[in-house]
RNA sequence: UCCUGAAUAGCUCAGCCGGUUAGAGCAUCUGACUGUUAAUCAGAGGGUCGCUGGUUCGAGUCCAGCUUCAGGAGCCA
C-alpha cells in the first residue's frame, strides 16, 4: 500500500504520475466525480477525480459532505482549471460515513460566526476555522522560539493558587467540598480548614508574582499558559478562560521592558506571515469581505496583510499617560464634546474611546503608554517620584493595538521593600499571605520588569477577526461552557 | 452588570398599517446530465414563527416578563 501523503505536501510538490495516498474529509463532490478533499493540513482541498462509470453506486453515494475517506490513486497534472494537479483515484475507501441530513455544516450555506460558535465542534472543518487555528498554532510556537532564542526559562507557574494576587478580577473558587453540605465553625462560616488545600483556594488570574520569584534566580523567566477571571464580562475582548505569556526579567528597566515586548509582537507576527502566509491571505481576503458591508468611513484603509507588515515596518509609539492627556485634551473630538467621557482632568484612566482615538486617528498605530497615574495602577508597580505638579506615577505600560485595545500590560515592579510595604498597606493588600513575595525584596533584591501578553487578543489582531470567542477552540464565557 | 438591537424551515433571510392556506435562496431527498470549480436542469419533502402570559372577533406581526444571541460600555489581557 503507498503511503499517505498530507495534502499541503501534495499540492506543493513537482512530482507527478505518482501512486500515493491521501485521507481527509470531503468538502464537496460535483458531479458524482469530483471530491475536493481537506485534511487540514491546508486550507487548499486537492481534487479527487472518481472513475464514477467503474465505481459501485452505493459506494459513490456513501461519498458526502463531511465524510472521511481514504483515496488512493495516480497524482497527475489537472485535465480542469483551477487546480495544478488532481487525484485520479483507483480505490476509494469510506472511512467514516457522513450523514447529510443530520449533518449540520453544509458550507454552502455560508453559515455565519454565530452558528459555528454553537457547532465548535466542528467548525476547524472550515477554511476560516483551520486557518485561525493554524495561526493560533504558529503564534504559540514562535511565543517559545521567541524567549528560547533569548535564554529564557519556560516557568510552569500553579493554577491553583491561594492569593488572588493582583486582588483584581473575580476568582473561580477551587474547593472539594460537598456544596449542598460544607463543613462549619461555631461561628457559622464554611470551615475551609477541612477543605482539601485547608484554605480557600482559586484558579489563578495571573502567575506574575511567581514569576517573579523565578527571575530573581534565574533572571529571565516567562510563562505561558490558562488564566481565569470570573467576571461577568460580555465583549468581543474578554473570555473567562484565556491563555496569557508573561515574562519576568532581572535587571530590566522600563524601557528594556518595552523594548523586550515590542520584539516579541513584531517576532510572532512576521513569524506568523511566513509560515501561514495562505491562511492569512484566506483570512484578509475574509476581512475584505466583511468590511464591504460596512458604511465606507468604518472601512479600514488597509488590508489585513497590510496591517500586519504596517506593524512590523514602524516603531511603536511611546509617550507618556500625562502627554496622552494633553493630547486628548486637545483633540478635535474633545473639544467638540464628541467622546462619551470628556478629557478634562489628570488621573481618571482612559476609557476605550480615547485608547481608540490615539491608536487609531492620531498616531494610526501601536501605542505604548508609559507612567500611569499611581492611584489606578496595581501595587506592585515601582513608584516615580511625584513631578513638578505633584502628580504621582508608577513605570507601568500598557500596549494599545489598533481594534483590539490594550493587548500588553506591564511594568517596572517595585523592589523597595519599605515602599512596596506602605503602598500595600495603603491598598489593603495583606502582607502576611504574601510574605513569600516580600522576601524576594528582602534577599537580594534588584530591578526587574515584566508583562502580560493576553494571547487569544494577539491572535484577534493577527487573523483578523472581531470576536475572541472564535480564536480559541472552545471559549469559556458566561452563561456557556459547552464542550 | 448596564445600554441598544435581534430571535420565522437544517443554514441565510423576507413577511408592509394585526386579517383567512407562512415565503425565497441555499442545503437535503428523487430523477436527468457527466471535466466540475458555490456545477447545471426538473421535481419533492421540510415550520410549536425562542418561551410564558396579555390585548383583540382575529397575533409571526401589538404589549409585558423571561431566556438566549449580537453589538457597544464598564472591568481588563
Amino acid at each position: 500500500m503507498s503511503q499517505r501523503k498530507k495534502i499541503k505536501a501534495l499540492l506543493e510538490s513537482t512530482e507527478t504520475n505518482v501512486e500515493i495516498t491521501v485521507k481527509g474529509w470531503v468538502r464537496s463532490f460535483r458531479n458524482n466525480q469530483f471530491i475536493a478533499l481537506n485534511d487540514g493540513s491546508t486550507n487548499n482541498t486537492l481534487q479527487v477525480v472518481v472513475d464514477f462509470e467503474n465505481t459501485d453506486a452505493a459506494l459513490l453515494k456513501r461519498i458526502t459532505t463531511g465524510a472521511a475517506i481514504s483515496a488512493t490513486g495516480l497524482l497527475v497534472e489537472s485535465m480542469g482549471k483551477g487546480q495544478r494537479v488532481e487525484l485520479k483515484a483507483k480505490e476509494i475507501e469510506i472511512l467514516g460515513d457522513c450523514d447529510p441530513e443530520s449533518y449540520p455544516l453544509q458550507l454552502k450555506n455560508r453559515p455565519s460566526l454565530e452558528f459555528l460558535r454553537e457547532i465548535a465542534h466542528l467548525r476547524f472543518r472550515t477554511n476560516t476555522f483551520g486557518a485561525i487555528f493554524r495561526v493560533r498554532n504558529s503564534l504559540s510556537f514562535a511565543i517559545h522560539q521567541f524567549f528560547q532564542e533569548r535564554g529564557f526559562v519556560y516557568l510552569h507557574t500553579p493554577i491553583i493558587t491561594a492569593s488572588d494576587a493582583e486582588g483584581a478580577g473575580e476568582t473561580f473558587h477551587v474547593t472539594n467540598f460537598d456544596l449542598a453540605n460544607p463543613p462549619k465553625t461555631d461561628t457559622g462560616e464554611i470551615d475551609f480548614s477541612e477543605d482539601f488545600f485547608a484554605r480557600p483556594t482559586n484558579l489563578t488570574v495571573s502567575g506574575q508574582l511567581e514569576g517573579e520569584l523565578g527571575a530573581m534566580a534565574l533572571s529571565d523567566i516567562y510563562t505561558f499558559g490558562p488564566t481565569f477571571r470570573a467576571e461577568n464580562s460580555n465583549t468581543t475582548r474578554h473570555l473567562a478562560e484565556f491563555w496569557m505569556i508573561e515574562p519576568e526579567m532581572a535587571f530590566y528597566d522600563l524601557n528594556d521592558n518595552m523594548d523586550l515586548a515590542e520584539a516579541l509582537l513584531k517576532y510572532v507576527i512576521k513569524y506568523a506571515l511566513d509560515k501561514n502566509a495562505d491562511d492569512l491571505a484566506f483570512l484578509s481576503q475574509r476581512l475584505a469581505e466583511e468590511e464591504k458591508q460596512k458604511p465606507q468611513q468604518d472601512r479600514s484603509e488597509m488590508s489585513l496583510i497590510e496591517k500586519l507588515e504596517f506593524c512590523l515596518n514602524n516603531d511603536f509609539e511611546r509617550l507618556t499617560y500625562t502627554e496622552a492627556i494633553n493630547i486628548l485634551k486637545e483633540s478635535t473630538p474633545n473639544k467638540k464634546k464628541k467622546f462619551q467621557y470628556l478629557v478634562e482632568g489628570w488621573g481618571t484612566d482612559l476609557q476605550s474611546e480615547h485608547e481608540r482615538y490615539l491608536v487609531e486617528k492620531h498616531f494610526k498605530k501601536p501605542v505604548i503608554l508609559t507612567d500611569y497615574p499611581k492611584a489606578i495602577k496595581a501595587f506592585y508597580m515601582r513608584q516615580n517620584e511625584p513631578d513638578a505638579n505633584g502628580n504621582e506615577t508608577v513605570r507601568a505600560m500598557d500596549i494599545l493595538f489598533p481594534g483590539i485595545g490594550e493587548i500588553v500590560g506591564g511594568s517596572q515592579r517595585e523592589e523597595r521593600l519599605d515602599r512596596l510595604e506602605k503602598r500595600m498597606d495603603e491598598m489593603g493588600i495583606p502582607k502576611e499571605e504574601l510574605w513569600w513575595y516580600l522576601d524576594t525584596r528582602r534577599f537580594g533584591a534588584c530591578p526587574h520588569a515584566g508583562f502580560g501578553l493576553g494571547f487569544e487578543r494577539l491572535v484577534l489582531f493577527v487573523t483578523g477577526m472581531g470576536n475572541i470567542r472564535d480564536v480559541i477552540p472552545f471559549p469559556r464565557f458566561p452563561k456557556n461552557a459547552e464542550f
